[in-house]
DNA sequence: AAATATCCTTAATCTAGTTCAAGCGTCAAT
DNA sequence: ATTGACGCTTGAACTAGATTAAGGATATTT
């Protein structure tokens, strides 16, 4: 009944909602992934590394940023409980990858590396199925955002972005919304004065 | 030697770049997969339709967009040769599709309704699998260009657009690429001027 | 408890991108 | 041959959002 064992659980019962695990592949998973905790503000990958491990989020915050060549940070994605996180690119090509990961929370982690990941790919059909159905989630997820970023002013991004993460809104700094809608932090101040004054 | 055979071809040819087909996986595309030709302009899902077919293109170009409440059109992906096109969300969830697809050139394609492909999925690890590894790589795709929207002017994403698509870019006119880009044909076109002059 | 980051806001100025309107070239259909 | 529909461009006026700079509020560390 130790803290790796809840955090597995947790791991176990996330695959309940697609095809859930027998005990054969449930023990895969206590062998292949291992329980990483970390304090805030823990770079998990830094920019120029091979980004080593598909990670599942069993507490905590993190956030994925890219670094332009004027230092700034834009956030491409945040995770929380129940989520991944990962630079897919540099996990499968194992080439340097571009971006960060840094907790913004104390966080527990689940982590398998790329050579286990394969291992249960290649035993087990559930496992390619599962992987399959969670990608194709964040792929719908990330295709809404093109569409709100191509076609709704800030304003719409913002209000959209409370609906859709209303649990992760008031976790973070508006600082941290601001980059991940691609605006400035000045720019979000005036947009949620003009709610607060219009309604 | 019929069309049927050169579009499978052209499929059985373009799952040699993942895990490659045995004969019996090669079967099941011949009867699964459906031949569909159609002309420029034709509409191959509309708004409010479930989104009954997995696309995948053998010849044309074909436009996936959304239209907001001021009837604006806003393209979020082109697929040409050897590319899939699809509304996932409504695919899978059988639920009305927020969006339209539209070919743009006289096409060829190969379609798979919803029960045959999760027969694929359910019959052969391999399929779920090289699906797997598709999406993953439509994923870093769509991930890249949240980046751009998010950290870019519209001068770097069109030259970024011109870079990672050549060959759609010379196809297509370039009120559907202001459109993918998330600007006004008018903006796009004093780019392009400013480009020629300076350089 | 002080000290130092980090975060949030406000306001003035500036710029990237939109809107509206018009004109022109091209191509497909009658 | 002529008519449209469509695509491309230009310019003037406008607006969403960035930049810079400053001050105050909260946390975090020492």
């Amino acid at each position: 009944m130790n803290d790796h064992h809840d955090a597995l659980d947790k791991l176990i019962k996330y695959f309940k909602n697609f095809f859930p695990l027998n005990e054969k592949e449930r023990n895969e998973l206590s062998t292949r992934f291992i329980e990483r905790k970390v304090k805030r503000r823990a770079l998990i990958l830094q920019q120029g590394e091979v980004c080593r491990h598909f990670t599942f989020i069993v507490k905590g915050c993190l956030k994925m940023y890219a670094v332009d060549k004027s230092g700034k940070e834009h956030n491409l994605q945040f995770g929380a409980e129940n989520d991944w996180i990962t630079d897919l690119s540099s996990f499968y090509s194992e080439k340097p990858s571009s971006v960060y990961i840094e907790t913004m929370e104390p966080s527990v982690m689940l982590q398998i590396k790329h050579p286990d990941l394969l291992h249960l790919y290649t035993n087990y059909h559930k496992f390619d199925r599962n992987f399959r159905i969670i990608i194709e989630q964040k792929y719908i997820e990330l295709q809404n955002r093109v569409l709100q970023n191509i076609s709704s002013t800030a304003n719409e991004r913002y209000l959209s972005f409370l609906e859709h993460y209303p649990n992760l809104s008031n976790r973070l700094p508006n600082t941290q919304v601001a980059s991940y809608l691609g605006i400035t932090p000045e720019f979000l101040s005036k947009i949620r004065k003009d709610l607060t004054q219009n309604h």
